[in-house]
DNA sequence: TACGCCATTATGTCTAGACATAATATGAGG
DNA sequence: CCTCATATTATGTCTAGACATAATGGCGTA
């Protein structure tokens, strides 16, 4: 096992078991070098790796600190829809309902965007319904690209290099086109996921997906030590 | 600026932008060492660092490569109620309605637990229903904890020293009395969010917390380069 | 041709030592 | 007793070199 792995993974189990509290001292990276016959630069990696995973908080001069418990962030897993069906031993199919050029205003996608309208199916039902609208500015490519086939969300994992992402998640009553779009009574819950992408800074596409609530819900977790 | 912080920046630049796209190759430690005029040690610490937040996928005697684009996994951030409240400029009250000491079964909070209910108010007006269990075994100060005067979750933070916790998020119809409780129609959507919270592999805590679809949402943000 | 072994190579990790940095503790002077 | 400068100390980062490890590609053999 690695000296700064089992650092990491011994300090960190002293302090999820309670055996050392918040606000205690750690001891200093000279005493745990000696303590673990190692360099200090390898104590330094693995409570670095602590720090970043918010369970130590370093000082200098002062020295390192258990850190307050902060059950505050979580780390969410936001699918890949097709993969997450394909995963239940379903079917996946994506319908496409509607494709258009289309503005849809400064605030959810700056700029000549395409609008594209569709729904996943499950096991030949209906699972969730997306609305998207693409930057042109950003991906001229996707006006050429076959949305029938192939979901927008899929097609732009595999052209765009790289993004930041912002989730809202919310629990909506459907309209009533939506309901029946879902199969579902116009009372049922859903919930919706809209996810703003922007790349270098620019919006590259926003999307709206509608869940059916009985059928899907998010897991997030939090774990200090990963 | 540091050599290692500078090499990891520019790097994610150059991937965030589009000019190194996915499954490019990333030049080699050795190289990137005698461009930037450093030791290899830190290159080898920037893309460390570059891979543990996804950009990069570094593989043995292969090399490293720019990771395909994945907006898998979001930070959540989960709301401290009264911060959150307060933080909004409203005032926070928490009303306690029920407290017991009763299974929750083994699922939920296994041994004896203490099951606490109680509601969130926002300016005067419901916000969100709680229904807690805590696990006596593990939390024996929680039988004298006064949870009329603080809410059982912030006094949870400040008694428990280190958690995991698993969030569930999902759109339910609130069944007629929590509708009633929350001052909104029977068929108004809200967001359910269950969280268990561990600490050294044992349930502490379960919780239930039911929002007004209308008042509450959640946000996850995605960055590649943190 | 096909299989399996082996050298090569790039990452993964560590060491020992060095200097930088920032915050605390100490002591001198008012 | 208070204030400010200084010494101390623990973290932050880097270097140069070393060995470990794993995957790849080529080579030799069946």
């Amino acid at each position: 096992m690695n000296p700064a792995r089992r650092i990491r993974d011994e300090i960190a189990a002293a302090i999820q078991s309670g055996e050392w509290r918040p606000g205690d001292r750690v001891p200093t990276e000279q005493e745990l070098a000696v303590r673990y016959g190692c360099a200090r630069a390898t104590v330094s990696k693995a409570l670095g790796e602590l720090a970043a995973s918010g369970l130590v908080e370093r000082r200098r001069k002062a020295g390192t600190f258990v850190a307050p418990p902060a059950v505050h962030s979580a780390v969410m897993t936001v699918p890949d829809l097709a993969e997450l069906i394909a995963a239940r031993g379903e079917t996946y199919r994506w319908d496409l309902t509607r494709i258009a050029s289309e503005d849809a205003g400064e605030d959810l996608c700056p700029g000549p965007a395409l609008r594209i309208e569709g729904v996943h199916m499950a096991a030949g039902e209906a699972f969730a319904l997306e609305r998207r609208f693409i930057a042109l500015g950003e991906v001229p490519e996707a006006a050429d690209a076959d949305f029938a086939g192939e979901a927008p969300g899929t097609w732009l994992l595999g052209h765009i290099p790289w993004t930041q992402a912002r989730h809202v998640i919310r629990a909506v009553t459907p309209k009533r086109k939506e309901a029946a779009l879902l199969g579902i009574g116009p009372a049922a819950a859903c919930l919706e996921l809209d996810r703003t992408t922007w790349r270098a800074g620019r919006v590259v596409t926003h999307v709206r997906q509608l869940f059916r609530g009985d059928r899907f819900d998010l897991v997030a977790d939090f774990n200090a030590a990963p």
